[in-house]
DNA sequence: TATGAATGAGTGTTCATTCAT
DNA sequence: TATGAATGAACACTCATTCAT
């Protein structure tokens, strides 16, 4: 009996510890950027030796890929679970998205989310697991953007790529981080605004 | 008299030189990122020396704010030429502005334009005068903005501080760079998309 | 009277695991040399914990030792259970000690020598131990040597230290390896080959 | 005319600076072996920064390689310009090369040469111009050794790849280093005895 | 002024060794 | 006693920056 509770202790230590090292990676990439983020930083914020944080991760791209992965996995789980009714409007479905991708105090979820969806400013080779769980978050937007379509809501003209590019891109709040820091808004202000430019302009239009 | 000739001589030259290393330095950022752009590698493809390099410019950081500065101020005159009658609608001026940014057939320039506006990528202060660029250029699209809502084309209701914002954010070739390079759309079509629902987003609404 | 055979028990076990960690840890260092053999691989390839090799061996050092020593004490104990006759020739003798040291299928005995023969190659400070078990093996090796000499086998002019030298770097199948691996030669062609240069280059000339 | 007098001097410089480099290399390679030398103490032993150091050799591999390549092209050098007359006999050819190979003082040359023709005791994966090199000099031992088959010198019932291969170990002063080193024999003594062994051992016997 | 050789701090990664449990 | 997580010194290699010529 003793010997499961002592490994499912050792193994509780270590996720935590685990939990942690991406807490920090995380943090020190969103302050620095992927490239200026050195492994001796984050063992050193951690408080372990650099040794120990490849005990955990094998490679920089791992770690780098691991909080990626987890931060899209919390998104899609989220979305997947999300109450949708037949009579809620595509556009209702939309919003509770990036309401999820927008839930986090510091916004850092979408960030990571859109900056992995520009990934090729990464030098990063996302990983087949990743490039799936992304696939398919995009792929549950892709899906109620042409349920709007097919309800009359958006506008069919507009090809649905382009509609769920512009999706991410605008709805980011990198994008509108600046108004945050620098000007004083609030980010529910920003994020009612965008999102009113947003589905006003992919609405159909009265013919 | 002979001196100043002389001088303005070697300074034509060197502004030659300058504006060349500037170009490739462009080329080559956009094509390898920032990170990846090793001074070594301007050098050799200008054809002068390292130190040479360093002559022009003390550091790369300065360097790189240099192209920027000059992508910026080019933006900034064709902005501030831009043949504007009274009769013009904002949005017409705004698109003009945009055509401008996406013009090069490559789409270089908003690629910097947004870059710098999204300057916490780089890990460059931004000197006071390309921050004066940058403030001239938004204020140009700020103006417009203003003008729009005075005239009752664009909605009153949205701060338009986040309608710039978004002008910058939603049109940047950057955002929508996927949709060329792995989707197949033309530049043509996705800004036009793009275009059409940033402007009907902002669109003064019906009472 | 309990606790003796307690402690005998443990330390037969002990034994037994220092043999598997020695056996192991021949290989690994055969298979991928001294340096690309890593305590980690060890301790996995036996089954134990890093930490528990440790209690065997403070040092890697001690432990690559420990497996010349034992390698060589082998070697030495069915050199000393040779069965000599007096009518035997002092070559005879010396050709029984090549086939022992090339005996087992792999050559590995014999490697091992060399390697220690020749222990510049390691950053290994031979203990006292080592050095008194090399020295009982080249002992008799001289032994016989000169033993040949006094009976007119051998060449008298010939510095006993260096037969003993050519005797090792000669007869080292780790000196004809490539021959077996890259020519196609077999064991036995090339050390019949190589003992018979060997013996005839060492045989007194005639007068 | 001041421009290729300067390259030159500059060029001069860098062989001079190179050559020092190979040089230093060459000490702690045969002090500590290829593993253990590491850069830094090549630059610190040298002089230089580390830095400099890959402004001549862009990897540790191409250091190793270009004096193993160096060393080989001197022995090649004097062997193919061996003052050969038809009357010498092949033994007399050969002592010539071994000579040669333990010419100079420490007898390096021979030991990288051994070095070399066992490499897979490196992780270096020699490149095609050292392998051509070290084969233009084991065929010129292999010719004479079958120049001496032909003429009835050497025992033509051994294989000229054995033959080949027991010269190499055979002569290596690698294998005798402890005869000089430990014993105080002198070169020109073990270098004698060695050959008259093997020279011997390899005569064609009298039928 | 122009050069490019030289610098050295910094990077990701490995691994023998230690030590709390 | 046995464990294996943690350590940190060491390594090969890079590149922005300096400086003697």
């Amino acid at each position: 009996m003793k010997v499961p509770e002592h490994r499912s202790l050792k193994e509780k230590q270590r996720l935590e510890r685990e939990e942690l090292i991406l807490q920090v990676a995380q943090d020190v990439v969103l302050e620095k950027g992927y490239r200026d983020t050195s492994m001796d930083e984050i063992a050193a914020r951690v408080g372990i030796a650099k040794g120990t944080l490849y005990l955990h991760f094998a490679r920089k791209e791992d770690l780098m890929l691991a909080f990626f992965e987890r931060e899209m996995q919390k998104i899609l789980q989220t979305i997947e679970q999300l109450p949708v009714t037949a009579e809620m409007s595509a556009r209702a479905k939309l919003e509770a998205i990036v309401n999820i991708m927008h839930k986090d105090a510091s916004g850092k979820r979408a960030n990571l989310l859109f900056i992995l969806f520009n990934s090729e400013d990464f030098k990063i080779t996302l990983q087949q697991k990743s490039l799936d769980t992304l696939r398919r978050i995009s792929d549950k937007v892709r899906a109620y953007l042409e349920e709007g379509k097919a309800r009359g809501e958006f506008d069919p003209n507009i090809p649905t790529d382009i509609l769920l590019n512009s999706f991410f891109s605008v709805l980011s709040p990198r994008a509108h981080r600046r108004l945050f820091l620098e000007e004083g808004y609030t980010r529910q202000e920003v994020l009612s605004c965008v999102q009113k430019i947003f589905f006003r302009g992919i609405a159909k239009q009265p013919s």
